[in-house]
DNA sequence: CCTCAGGCTGAAACTCGGTTGCAAAAAGTA
DNA sequence: TACTTTTTGCAACCGAGTTTCAGCCTGAGG
């Protein structure tokens, strides 16, 4: 049994075709991926549109991948690192404006952000978005 | 001339009775309003919908507004505080999400993002969401 | 091996936020 | 008044994401 599998069966996920399809790609991307990324890079295999969006909201459901809500108004998805599976992302996150594509900043952590009594936080973003350095050189 | 009314002009904006409405719905509302909670308020007078997003990104390109992407993926302008117009709204946001209302953090400025070299910043935002002291009430 | 139930997939239609194109109205300019 | 530019309104369009439903696969029980 694959690495892979083992972590579907220990979520109690189906190692589908399609699953491990998936999430391999987003463990080879190692950065955050949008749908239609995801979508152009295994459309060679003929992958359904709308099997492709449930399957990336069952792998966030399940906990293997955390989304990211991008400046451009897309979920951009991560995979979880397969030595601590389950982490929440909590980190900051860099936005290309002109490509695209999403870089993970592990190492900048989110601030708490205080809150007055009576607010109840689920969750949290940082993003940063612009130019990422090879865009920045293709344009002056 | 009235307060608004050389904000308008001080930015190259001419005041239409559309665009005044708009701006003095957001000072009112003194939260980040959506197109949906702007449309739905401005209704009565027949606003059309197509011109009420030609306003808020009028406003938003103009300075006189900021626009922060909350996590239901819906935009939410901000108006800038009269006092220090062309404020970056440079601080955290809360965004409920039972009733969607996104609340300013004013307090709690975005943190600096340290990113490698080559990496140019046009913005960022630092989004905190749940569930609003209301809300967190009213549902167990 | 067969059968049945439930989960998974695929196709089409639909919803919803937002944009584009174009014509009519309004405002500024001469 | 006549001309130009800006703003507005309408309709059609676009793209992301969801719903519905039928067909398929798989796994458990016999």
């Amino acid at each position: 049994m694959s690495a892979l599998d083992r972590l579907f069966t220990e979520r109690g996920v189906r190692p589908t075709p399609l699953r491990r399809e998936v999430l391999a790609l987003l463990y080879e991307a190692d950065r955050p991926l949008t749908w239609k990324e995801a979508f152009a890079r295994l459309s060679p295999s003929g992958v359904n549109k709308v099997s492709l969006y449930r399957t990336f909201s069952l792998l966030e459901e399940k906990g293997l991948v955390h989304k990211v809500l991008g400046a451009d108004g897309a979920w951009h998805y991560c995979a979880h690192p397969l030595e601590r599976p389950g982490c929440p992302g909590n980190h900051a996150h860099f936005l290309c404006l002109q490509c695209g594509r999403m870089t993970c900043l592990v190492e900048q952590a989110i601030p708490t952000v205080d809150l007055p009594e009576g607010y109840a936080v689920e969750g949290k973003q940082l993003l940063a978005y612009g130019r990422c350095p090879s865009c920045s050189e293709t344009q002056g």
